[in-house]
RNA sequence: CCGGAGGUGGCAGAGUGGCCAAUUGCAUCAGACUGUAAAUCUGACGGGAUUUCCCUACGAAGGUUCGAAUCCUUCCCUCCGGA
């Protein structure tokens, strides 16, 4: 089996960092997998650039970056899934498994080691272990027409539908137009699923070892604002005006959250400077929760605090252990 | 000092005699999530027992009333205008 790491864990935790450290020692290169760093021209407001602790050394040893094509390159270590797509064009998860997945094939072919980065939930877990309703697309005619429709509508048509879907759904989905949609529409393409079905989609066996990376709640909110400044430093505000300027609208900017969606509310004219850095910092804050609590979910993690010492003396320790395990010859 | 407005749960802000432990938004906490996932959505949210129970609460203290966040009196404080 092929030797695959993973670092997962909430924003502002120093995935890359690490990410970046282990590459060099062990070999690796890095696919992020991240719903925002996917797109051209979002760097500071989604971290592509290194963090703030590498950034002091970056000064001091001349960090290289290089940006190609579709991956930066980080001191002679190539980073994938960077820039892979136009900001004005929805990307989705689907794209995101397709693209990684031959970036990963062909990472292992060179001999190295893939080191996904993970911050994104849904992306990791379809890229680790497949999502079958992928391959139903979606159905933008469709949608466009249930978008018109209220909640108890909605609720209504997947009844008539479907008694077995609705009741599959939880309490939650039951009130999320949004995934009520999707229900819909996967319903209504039944037919269409029969005849893929059999396409079967490739289980992946990769040798994995996940690295997860926790810290206390509070130390997560301090460095989230911390990191906020610096972004705010770096430029943030004046890239969300040169995406606006490049034809992001503000109210796509306001679909790809966070830093950008309120982005679009300051250059909107909405809010104050003030009010931005207050409301970010909270939104920050509410993602990062979002994301420890899918990431809780998640097997077989090896979790390190990065408050504890030399956390990562221990993780290198996991790694190398595992690293020097010999691939047995089943794949 | 006079005139006007107002003091409500972490914040903002409804409520003007009983259906008020108090609408709502935000924050907070917990959670869901198989094609928008940095998105979207759910639940909890004074305390305690836990089927319509008790206690503490709407600036403070009294009072009216069967019953008050809501009415009256005094006091304290904030804001605006005038001296």
């Amino acid at each position: 089996m092929k030797k695959v790491l993973v670092v997962l864990g909430p924003t502002a935790i120093g995935k890359t960092d690490l990410a970046l450290k282990l590459a060099k020692k062990f070999d690796g290169e890095l696919i992020s997998c991240d719903s925002r760093q996917v797109y051209q021209g979002l760097d500071i407001g989604t971290g592509k650039m290194p963090s703030q602790n590498s950034k002091i050394k970056s000064q001091r040893y001349k960090l290289k970056v290089q940006k190609l094509k579709s991956r930066w390159v980080i001191n002679g270590i190539s980073i994938w899934m960077y820039d892979v797509a136009d900001p004005q064009v929805r990307y989705t998860v689907a794209d995101y498994v397709k693209e990684a997945e031959k970036v990963i094939g062909n990472i292992i072919k060179k001999g190295k080691i893939p080191i996904i980065v993970g911050g994104t939930g849904l992306y990791l877990k379809a890229l680790l272990e497949g999502l079958p309703n992928l391959s139903i697309p979606m159905d933008y005619q469709l949608r466009g027409e249930l978008e018109k429709l209220s909640l108890e509508e909605l609720q209504q048509i997947i009844q008539l539908l479907s008694p077995t879907g609705w009741k599959k759904l939880n309490d939650s989905d039951r009130k999320n137009p949004r995934r009520l949609l999707r229900s819909i529409e996967l319903i209504l393409m039944n037919p269409y699923i029969q005849s893929i079905k059999n396409l079967k989609f490739k289980i992946k066996n990769y040798n994995l070892l996940k690295i997860g990376l926790t810290v206390p709640r509070q130390v997560l909110k301090q460095r989230i604002n911390l990191r906020l400044i610096s972004r705010i430093n770096q430029g943030l505000i004046e890239e969300g005006e040169r995406l606006l300027k490049e034809g992001v609208t503000l109210k796509r900017m306001r679909e790809l959250g966070l830093e950008y969606g309120m982005l679009a509310e300051l250059l909107g004219g909405e809010i104050s400077q003030k009010q931005f850095l207050e409301q970010l910092s909270v939104k920050i804050s509410q993602y990062a929760k979002r994301q420890m609590t899918w990431f809780k979910k998640e097997k077989d993690v090896f979790w390190f605090d990065i408050t504890k010492g030399n956390f990562s003396q221990e993780v290198e320790k996991i790694i190398q252990s595992w690293y020097d395990q010999a691939d047995d010859k089943t794949d």
